[in-house]
RNA sequence: CGCGGGGUGGAGCAGUCGGUAGCUCGUCGGGCUCAUAACCCGAAGGUCGCAGGUUCAAAUCCUGUCCCCGCAA
């Protein structure tokens, strides 16, 4: 089929690749402009756009798709259908309208639960047990419009934002190339979301990473799960940042070591260091304890908290998050 | 030239008013013990990222270079 392939990030390209060599003819790309990455603060290509590059399909990059410009350049291509991927920028009624097949969107959720900009993460923060792909017929709103196709997907114990996102990316490409020929034959009847059942996830930020240690142990073992790796979860130590990479909650039938003037985890404030060993770092929370096992100090490598507490003196009583 | 931190025995760190390197862990050997990841004794292991320079002497000062990382975007 002509398509135009709307999309952004890493989690597009694997469904532009698979488009692509599902024999799809990719009239055009449209991607973000290209923007400063990096400590160079060079300007960088997005992934989907790299792809397009090394395979010779013609790369939009209009800042705003509403523009007229944009618009009219989109008409021209003659496409049968827009399939859009993390995209990053709304569709206006005057670009949903051009192809005669629609535009559909690949989201990483199993809609109408976890609309919205930040999907992966939100499931795994919120404890779903499982999460899947929808693809759909787009219309104005966000993550509204009718269900053509779901594919669930089982949420691991360990699985974190990164590597869910993997898997997501991987069945978000296989449904999208199965999803297009019945969509041309018409077999993919558009069923409506139940609006009782919508549930919404919030774009992840660097600020979402911060951790308050007033929150139970938990939804914070949940929370580095799903911020890893990005932006990852971090308190500080001494007033310098540091991040966590790995945590778990201290299991119920787990016995509370004595911290070293003799006060249980539970006399002491949240945010405290309980006891430091090779094991893990023992942080008392609003509600329970978290075992940090992987952990990176500021200007360092990411390391387990053996090797971290080798080099660094951590006693018991010790504040995180100040 | 966006700001900043760092490259020291296998790991994580200390040591920077210059005088051939130390800590915690690990490894190996021995001991204690019913036993042990616990404890005791001992050992191996580092041209201090790389290249120059200053100096009687540099991990420590100067110059250049490579690599890693945090922040900001």
């Amino acid at each position: 089929m002509k398509l135009v392939f709307f999309g952004t990030p890493d989690f597009a390209v694997s469904a532009l690749a698979a488009l692509h060599d599902a024999g799809h003819t990719i009239v055009s790309v449209v991607t973000q402009p290209d923007k400063p990455k990096g400590r160079s603060g060079k300007l960088q290509a997005s992934p989907v756009k790299e792809f397009a590059l090394a395979h010779d399909i013609p790369v939009l990059q209009p800042v705003r798709v509403r523009e007229e410009a944009a618009v009219e350049e989109l008409r021209a291509t003659g496409a049968e259908v827009f399939v859009v991927a993390a995209f990053g920028q709304i569709l206006p009624k005057t670009v949903l309208e051009i192809p005669p097949l629609g535009c559909i969107n690949i989201h990483a959720s199993l809609l109408p639960k976890l609309r919205g900009a930040s999907p992966i993460q939100t499931a795994i923060l919120t404890g779903e047990e499982k999460t899947g792909i929808t693809i759909m017929q787009m219309d104005e709103g966000c993550d509204t419009g009718d269900i053509l196709l779901q594919e669930e997907l089982p949420i691991a114990p360990d699985d974190t934002g990164g590597s869910l996102f993997d898997k997501l990316a991987a069945l978000g490409a296989e449904a999208v190339v199965k999803a297009l020929p019945l969509l041309a034959e018409g077999k993919l009847p558009p069923k409506k979301q139940e609006e009782e059942k919508v549930t919404l996830s919030a774009k992840f930020t660097k600020e979402s990473g911060k951790i308050d240690w007033q929150k139970d142990a938990a939804y914070l073992s949940r929370l580095v799960r799903a911020v890893n790796p990005w932006p990852c979860a971090y308190t500080t130590l001494g007033g310098k940042t540091l991040k966590i990479w790995e945590a778990f909650p201290l299991q119920s039938g787990e016995e509370v070591p004595v911290t070293a003037d003799g006060k249980a985890g539970a006399d002491r404030a949240p945010g405290s260091v309980l006891y430091a060993a090779a094991e893990g770092i023992l942080v008392q929370t609003g509600d329970g304890i978290l075992r940090i096992t992987e952990l990176q100090p500021e200007s360092k490598k990411r390391m387990r908290a053996a090797d971290f507490l080798n080099g660094t003196r951590l006693t018991a009583g010790e504040l995180l998050g100040r």
